[in-house]
Parts: structure tokens; C-alpha cells; sequence
DNA sequence: GTTGTGACATCGC
DNA sequence: CGCGATGCCACAA
């Protein structure tokens, strides 16, 4: 899996979950994205939460309920991972309408910008 | 006890 | 724009 595992990876996963799920339909975001909207937990040092947390998202999407849209999470590189189910995940994205040229999504059109952070953390309190 | 290997991001060439 | 190196960790085999 992951490089160090966030002090509660449960929680950690339930809230990266909750922000993937207010993911429009036809819109993509980054894991590094998904990290920065989570504030690093108690004793990690910002570039240390920096350096991991993206790594830590990737992990929360390995163990994503059914009900989650993970085929919207991609890379920075606005391509999809390699993993197996990379297929499924192309053919999804391309099923909402995103279009891949070169196996990249153009991320200047399709990245979603419209999270209310603050909003979003609180519903992660949930849990 | 060692080794290989990750749903990443960033920088350099 | 593409490819390789870095960062430097947990976990399975």
C-alpha cells in the first residue's frame, strides 16, 4: 500500500469518501486535490501531509465503497492511474460525457474547483 | 530479516 | 512533452 499510513486511516478514508461523493457528474479532480481539501491530523508537520497525503488518497480509493464515483479521481497528469480497472475507469469518464485525447483529460475543462472546504470538513465530522 | 512494490506529485533534463 | 529520479513508508511474501 501507502508510505506512512495517516494516524487514523479510518477516518482518514471516510472523509476523503465524503468529498468524492460531491464530485459532479462529468467533472474530475486530482488526489493531490482531494488531500489539500482535508487538513493534515494532529502531530503531522504541513510538509510532511504534503509529501504523503496524496499517496494516503490513493489508498482510500483502493477501499471505496460501491457507492462512491472513484472513476472521477485521476492524476495530476490529468491521466488515469495504471492499476487493473484502469479500462473500466476510461470507459466510465468517457460515459459522462469527458473527453480523453492522448489518454489525458484536459483538466483546465473538466477539474472540478467548486468545493466549499469548510463546508465539506464539517460533514466529515460525522464521523 | 530482506525485498519488492505501491489509485501520487514535482522537478530536472 | 516525455521519461526518469526523488521523497523515504507500510506491508505482504
Amino acid at each position: 500500500m501507502p508510505y506512512q499510513s495517516p494516524p487514523n486511516p479510518q477516518i482518514y478514508q471516510e472523509q476523503v469518501w465524503t468529498l468524492v461523493r460531491q464530485i459532479p457528474y462529468g467533472k474530475v479532480v486530482t488526489y493531490g486535490q482531494i488531500a489539500q481539501l482535508i487538513p493534515p491530523p494532529n502531530g503531522i508537520a504541513p510538509q510532511d501531509y504534503k509529501a504523503f497525503s496524496p499517496r494516503w488518497v490513493g489508498d482510500a480509493m483502493a477501499a471505496c465503497p460501491n457507492d462512491v464515483p472513484w472513476q472521477r479521481v485521476i492524476n495530476a497528469q490529468g491521466k488515469i492511474s495504471d492499476r487493473p480497472g484502469a479500462q473500466r475507469q476510461r470507459q466510465r469518464l468517457e460515459e459522462e460525457g469527458i473527453v480523453l485525447i492522448n489518454d489525458k483529460v484536459d483538466l483546465k475543462f473538466y477539474q472540478w474547483q467548486g468545493i466549499d472546504r469548510e463546508a465539506e470538513l464539517r460533514q466529515t465530522t460525522l464521523f
